[in-house]
DNA sequence: AGGAGCGAGTCCTCAGACAACCTGAGAGGT
DNA sequence: ACCTCTCAGGTTGTCTGAGGACTCGCTCCT
């Protein structure tokens, strides 16, 4: 059962979650051995140090563990991995599909709950943002995810903040190298800052969700 | 700074936890690159299969990235605090606000996107819903769960239906215990079922709102 | 029958080689 | 002056071969 010799991903990955489906669907149960790495190498089709490095991120995600001159065995079949994990295996796409559903409600929220607190959070961010729009793509990314950060604060609500904080990494990491092509700066976030700020929950979604509609489509556009 | 030659444990894992106090400890700020696999090696005193076995594990846990040809750069220096952890310490309002914010946006893409077989699952869901109704809280609480996971998935979002997989035990749990006071089984699922299907959007998204919003005044009733 | 010894199998680590890829500097043209 | 193209250096990705360390089952001897 070679992997593809095409390469969309590294192999590794590949490896990695071939074998992670295998344990999930219980073909190995808990407590069995798993094939050798020189056997496994060959079944998947790579080399060994290839299967050694998906047992080693396997073992992290506390799936499997290995023990010298025994093999390595598996000790959990459960999809233990977090809510993080799956979030960096997903499609930018549909990250930022699920951000924007998050920030549309929560902009709809913060314009009714918003201290002045955070509108003055909201408005140093947005002074940060323009500051750095003259500077370089990942310090302009770190500024917009800030000033996001604040107006999703305005929500009021832990979780919804909880939430787009496990987002942010994810979407930093995938924005910072798409800033040019998505036309992050040509964006208006002022306009939504003063609709929450004037209590407008309804025009505030408005305007966030264009803004991630253009977003997205051109993401889908151009990958 | 070599490691130890004594080996009370393997050396990869040794140089896997000593990368990682390193990048928590802030010695790598979010965003900055490590040094090369073979530096690293270097100092660390291990082999460079050593060191990549290392950053995979590192990797796997979210801390580190790397990218072929650039170098490994650090994505995140939080101790990974679960996020599953936090929504069971949160108020049972706010996670359940969290949940409509990402329902009411859910169904109007679902509305969009939904397969036939999307729909068919959710009125086998809204059957089996019926059915539980006449039982007990907590069947019917895991019959009601499943339908809305099943308009969830609708939405064709592997990372909203994993986020939403990720609310279900909390509210499964705090709404056991509450149906009665809820008024859950007064509420008409059908009608959102049947907008999803019909492709109206902002149908489903308005009744599921409307539902949502009732509940909620219900939860800050009478906790 | 019981224990010591042995050997096959396995993971652990290293070193070297080459491929694939990214980045930045410099040449060259407009 | 600015833009584009090329290229060289550096970095990660992958494979292979080798030897060390450890586990476990089998054999042989007492």
């Amino acid at each position: 059962m070679p992997l593809g010799s095409l390469r969309p991903s590294p192999l590794v990955e590949q490896a990695t979650e071939h074998l992670r489906e295998q344990i999930l669907g219980g073909r190995w149960p808990v407590g069995t051995r798993l094939p050798g790495e020189t056997a496994l190498a060959a079944s998947l089709g790579v080399g060994r140090s290839t299967v050694r490095e998906a047992v080693r991120a396997l073992a992290e995600a506390g799936l499997v563990k290995s023990r010298q001159g025994a093999g390595v065995f598996v000790i959990s079949t459960e999809p233990q991995e977090d809510f993080r994990a799956g979030l960096r295996r997903a499609a930018v796409a549909e990250v930022y599909e699920a951000r924007a559903v998050l920030e549309v409600q929560a902009a709809r929220l913060a314009a009714r709950r918003r201290t002045d607190e955070d509108v003055a959070g909201m408005v140093a961010a947005l002074a940060a943002r323009r500051l750095a729009s003259a500077r370089g793509d990942a310090a302009f990314v770190d500024a917009d995810m800030a000033l996001h950060a604040a107006m999703v604060a305005g929500a009021r609500n832990s979780v919804l903040t909880d939430l787009f904080a496990e987002f942010a990494p994810v979407l930093r990491e995938a924005l910072a190298s798409l800033t040019g092509v998505l036309g992050l700066r040509e964006a208006d976030p002022a306009a939504v800052v003063s609709a929450i700020a004037s209590g407008d929950g309804p025009e505030a979604a408005a305007l966030l969700n264009a803004e991630f509609s253009a977003t997205l489509t051109r993401l889908k556009g151009a990958p």
